[in-house]
RNA sequence: GGGCCCGUGGCGGAACGGCAGACGCAGCGGACUUAAAAUCCGCGGGAGGGUCAAACCUCCAUGUGGGUUCGAAUCCCACCGGGCCCACCA
């Protein structure tokens, strides 16, 4: 008997003698858990069949159901992990009774950082722990009786698997994004344009189209010919290289990035909290470095927009909105006024963006993020030493802030720091002179980098300007009486010429025509999304298919020469640097090849080119970015998926209700929105994972690969499992098992004999309050503790784990159990006669538990289940038919199949128990009987100026003049309301009377 | 600093704007037992009245204070408390 569950555990010891041979026991469970669970395996009772193959049925609906595949670390499963699985498990095991085709896979999300860094302190190659891992997973998984199809199981890290993690990222690499189109297309697409002269190449880099209307940045609407194009065969091929590389959707770019020292890696954007990594919490640091890119801006309005369509949490769609972050506002363009000379190629203008052009007028200054250009050039050509600009101190700011730690910049963030760059910008609208400085409280990554620093009607800018002494112009008048610093509502505009007296949204559109007008700025929609940072310089992640000349020129890898495997190291300890070195570089005997033995197309190079390798890997998002679709057809060597078998399980019909997708059909070649029917897992994927996977699944929708354009039609967060813990009087935690409960509700922590208090905290080690999945399996069986997850309340809410209450679903099994089966024979026990009131209250718990299965309220089903079984154990005992039956054959059956999606094991062997020898997975659910689920008479409660005073008895169907003529004849409602009047009645038919009086 | 969510018995939680507390745990009482465990049955928000005991009756109760409504745990506003997320995004 484990520890962890308490000494009261009701089975957890040896039964003694007197006990019934077949009394529904932890024992007992066990054995009945484990013979089915064997049997399930043996048959295949849960292999679903693709389009093509025996079995399957494409007029069925399809529904396909997936958990969030975890990652499979050496400490096993904990209770957090079943409670989504549970859920999934349920409803797919009530949907295959419904009728529906379903698919329920499992698989593993297996490259990732602790294997690696196990592997650094043992040596042990991070396949050999991971495979450890996942066999405890799968064999922790199987003892759940979960229905998953085990035929399709994959993970990240099987070389047939991570092939086309590559083929993907491939396709990506020979994809542009096609503004005008707005979709991604193949690359020899856009060559061909501009070879065939339909396209030009401006000087910015941009593409411009021939007679479409050009644009090209400040082109001011120019059509045909414009200016300052190129045609492509005026391009040298090195240039011609450099612009079509600088197009893919996955791209090879110098930029600033999270470098982790201590990780030995660079991170995403999305992976650093607060200036420190997700992982860990180490120091993070700004570098300048070459790394693969993906092109996600191109889709951020596709992605935004397309949230509409999902059937996701409002909180979770509302995180990917601001993750995304769409402003509208204006570029304004600030001439450089130019003292000296000026030579060809320099900066002479500062472009920024801003959402409030109106405050044009109170621009007193300009502030360039220290990565930006302008910084650059002032270094290399410093303007006339006018009003004290100072190259070195320059120097000393930018170098400084870049190699500061994001988290000192932010513990400093209050207190603003900047220096003067000596050269000034003409403001636009009043024509003045204005200074333009450097500032790390301006991000190189938003907008362009630069700001009109308004400090009157921004507060960041204000700070900024007290502390540097800078001009303050109010733009907006404040209201009557304020007193703050800058004023951010509504109000008249002042100080500001032609817009003078408009408010905000007028004065906006004023100032933006004019602008446009003026060819000094333009409309412009900004986003917050970054381009996302896709090369890691860890071990344990996919390598990329891509190799480097000499020159450093980048080839891809031949489709046909995937996948690119991972070679295994002799020392997994990170090369010392304190730059980012990739750990693959001490693979040299496979990073030095040939262009032949990587598989280059001899059409890019001559075989006996030599080649070296990309050393960077894919990070951990990769593999989970198009799992979904391996399951479709996870052994297909030809293809990621199947075209058919793509569109048998992500196409279906769906409606935006959320129980409309009851009769859906499978409709070949239809386009819908569709995709996985339902995926639940943990809130914490809201922003990385589920925006990455999206992102990737537009790329193959756009490129004609998948037939969706989202991956997840619906989607569902689980809420955290947590524990009891105790806080002493100055909020520190106590270890659990360093506290004692000395009465009811009242702990004291035992070294010390102080009161502690109860709180709810994270399952940790340190706190020793971890459940493990095993023991409680091991002492009341896995039915057992899977009604108990899902019975601990809603879904989606924070629960603590409480083992103690966890004894209430053994006690309704054992009731459950005894209901059918005589406990000393192992005889179903079987009634003669229905009774009329349990079959009612059947018809009525079918229904229920139909009803909130389909809502996913799993607990107020169970809590249906529980009072089907008090009812009829009640029934039994006001027959006194102990030794027989209460419920028919037909009732039993009725009961065990929805008892099926909850206790799966225990369903099955009263199923067999009462004469069946096939599963009762596939049989049809009980049909409901409207008429029997609802009772003939209601109790409707009669309110007298909206309190209770009695209740009356009505039949099913009264009306509301049958109601109020029956709560007016009751003798006590008479009482209440004798001596006054009546003013109004309100009748709600089948609910309630409500008598207004005074 | 901004945003979102949540406050209901001793505990977990139920409750399309319509009987607050379903169901479970813990507790109490009883049955069975030499006894205990297990099992089964019953009781259960608070205060007061009523009764041998019940039934029953009255008032107060969903963090606090307002509001909307015939009627509010539910909708709106403010505050208090707890949690989560984002955070110099111009």
């Amino acid at each position: 008997m484990s520890s962890t569950t308490a000494a009261s555990s009701p089975t957890g010891a040896t039964p003694p003698s007197d006990v019934p041979p077949f009394r529904y026991t932890g024992a007992l469970a066990g054995q009945i858990e484990t013979r089915w669970q064997a049997h399930w395996d043996e048959r295949g009772t849960f292999i679903t069949p693709n389009p093509g193959e025996p079995g399957f049925d494409g007029s069925k609906p399809k529904f396909y159901c997936m958990d969030m595949f975890p990652y499979p670390s050496g400490a096993g499963l904990h209770v957090g992990h079943p409670e989504g699985y549970t859920a999934t498990d349920i409803v797919c095991r009530y949907k295959r009774m419904k009728g529906y085709r379903v698919l329920h896979p499992m698989g593993w999300d297996a490259f990732g950082l602790p294997a690696e860094q196990y592997a650094i302190q043992t040596g042990v190659h991070p396949a050999l722990t991971t495979r450890r891992a996942i066999d405890t997973f799968r064999r922790q998984l199987k003892r759940f009786g979960f229905s998953y199809d085990w035929s399709r199981e994959i993970a990240t890290i099987d070389p047939d698997y991570y092939k086309w993690t590559q083929w993907i990222w491939l396709r990506a690499y020979n994809a542009w994004y096609d503004a005008e189109s707005r979709r991604a297309r193949p690359i020899s697409d856009l060559i061909a344009q501009l070879e065939g002269g339909d396209a030009r190449v401006s000087m910015f880099g941009e593409i411009v189209h021939i007679g479409e209307r050009a644009n090209l940045l400040g082109a001011g609407g120019m059509a045909f010919e414009p200016v300052g194009t190129q045609r492509w065969h005026e391009l040298s091929a090195k240039d011609q290289r450099r612009f079509i590389d600088e197009q893919r959707l996955a791209y090879l770019a110098e930029v600033t990035v999270n470098w982790c020292p201590k990780l030995g890696t660079v991170l995403a954007n999305e992976e650093v909290i607060d200036g420190k990594s997700e992982r860990g919490g180490f120091p993070v640091y700004r570098r300048p470095l070459r790394q693969w890119m993906f092109r996600i801006t191109a889709y951020a309005d596709r992605l935004l927009a397309d949230l509409e369509t999902l059937d996701w949490p409002e909180s979770t769609r509302k995180l990917q909105t601001d993750w995304i972050g769409r402003s509208e506002g204006a570029e304004i363009d600030f001439p450089l006024v130019i003292d000296g000379a000026q030579a060809a190629g320099m900066i002479d203008e500062l472009t920024v963006f801003t959402t409030r052009p109106d405050t044009v007028f109170g621009a007193t200054y300009m502030v360039v993020a220290p990565e930006h250009p302008l910084v650059e050039q002032v270094l290399a050509v410093p303007p006339p030493a006018e009003g004290g600009a100072d190259v070195a101190g320059i120097r000393r700011y930018v170098e400084a802030a870049r190699n500061r730690a994001d988290v000192e910049r932010m513990a400093e963030a209050k207190q603003k720091t900047g220096v003067f760059l000596g050269v000034y910008v003409t403001n636009p609208a009043t024509r003045a002179k204005i200074p333009v400085w450097t500032a790390d409280y301006v991000l190189t990554g938003y907008g362009t980098g630069a700001i009109m620093a308004v400090p009157g009607q921004d507060q960041r800018d204000w700070d900024f300007a007290k502390a540097f002494g800078l001009p303050i112009i109010r733009t907006v008048r404040p209201p009557e009486g304020f007193e703050g610093e800058t004023f951010t509502g509504d109000g008249p505009a002042m100080n500001s010429g032609f817009l003078d007296g408009l408010h905000v949204a007028e004065a906006k559109k004023k100032i933006v025509d004019w602008l446009e007008k003026e060819g000094l700025g333009r409309r412009r929609v900004n986003y917050k999304l970054r381009d996302w940072l896709f090369s890691r310089q860890r071990y344990w992640g996919e390598p990329f298919p891509i190799v480097y000349d000499a020159d450093g020129n980048h080839y891809p890898v031949a489709e046909s020469a995937l996948p690119v495997t991972l070679p295994a190291l002799e020392d997994y300890t990170p090369p010392e640097s304190d730059d980012p070195v990739p750990l693959l570089s001490k693979a040299t005997g496979w990073v030095d090849t040939t262009a032949g033995e990587a598989g280059v197309s001899p059409e890019l190079l001559p075989p006996e080119t030599p080649v070296r390798r990309e050393t960077n890997t894919m990070p951990g998002w990769a593999g989970s970015c198009w799992y979904y679709l391996r399951y479709c057809d996870p052994k297909n060597a030809e293809r990621f998926c199947s075209r058919d078998a793509e569109r048998a399980w992500m196409l279906g019909k769906r409606s935006a209700g959320r129980d409309a997708d009851q009769h859906a059909q499978f409709v070949p070649g239809v386009h819908h929105l569709g995709g996985v029917d339902l995926y639940i897992g943990g809130s914490e994927h809201a922003v990385l994972h589920l925006l990455y996977a999206r992102f990737w699944h537009k790329i193959l929708f756009d490129l004609g690969e998948v037939s969706t354009p989202e991956p997840f039609g619906k989607l569902f967060h689980q809420g955290m499992i947590t524990s009891y813990a105790y806080q002493r009087g100055d909020k520190t935690l106590v270890p659990t098992d360093q506290v004692e409960e000395i009465e009811e509700g009242v702990f004291r922590e035992k070294a010390t004999r102080t009161a502690v208090t109860q709180v709810v905290a994270k399952m940790s080690k340190a706190l020793k309050n971890v459940v493990n999945p095993d023991d409680v399996i091991g002492d009341v069986g896995a039915d057992t503790f899977r009604l108990y997850e899902m019975y601990m309340g809603p879904l989606e809410a924070t629960k603590p784990w409480s083992t103690r209450d966890m004894v209430g679903m053994f006690r309704f099994l054992q009731r459950a159990w005894r209901l059918a089966v005589d406990e000393q024979t192992g005889e179903p026990r079987l009634a003669r006669e229905p009774s009329l009131a349990v079959e009612r209250q059947l018809h009525k718990t079918v229904a229920k538990v139909e009803h909130d299965i389909e809502r996913l309220a799993l607990n107020t089903a169970i809590a249906a289940l529980i009072e089907f079984v008090n009812t009829a154990t009640k029934e039994a005992e006001a027959r006194g038919t102990h030794g027989g039956g209460v419920l028919t054959k037909d009732q039993l059956e009725r009961l065990a199949l929805v008892l099926a999606p909850f206790a799966p094991h225990m369903a099955e062997e009263l199923w067999s128990r009462l004469g069946h020898d096939q599963t009762l997975a596939y049989h049809a659910w009980p049909v409901v009987d409207a008429a029997l689920a609802k009772d003939d008479t209601v109790e409707i409660p009669v309110q007298v100026n909206g309190k209770l005073r009695h209740k009356i008895t009505v039949p099913a169907g009264a009306d509301a003049r049958l109601m109020e003529g029956a709560a007016m004849a009751d003798e006590r409602v008479k009482a209440a309301i004798k001596g006054k009047t009546v003013r109004k009645v309100i009748v709600v038919p089948g609910r309630l009377v409500n008598i207004v009086v005074s």
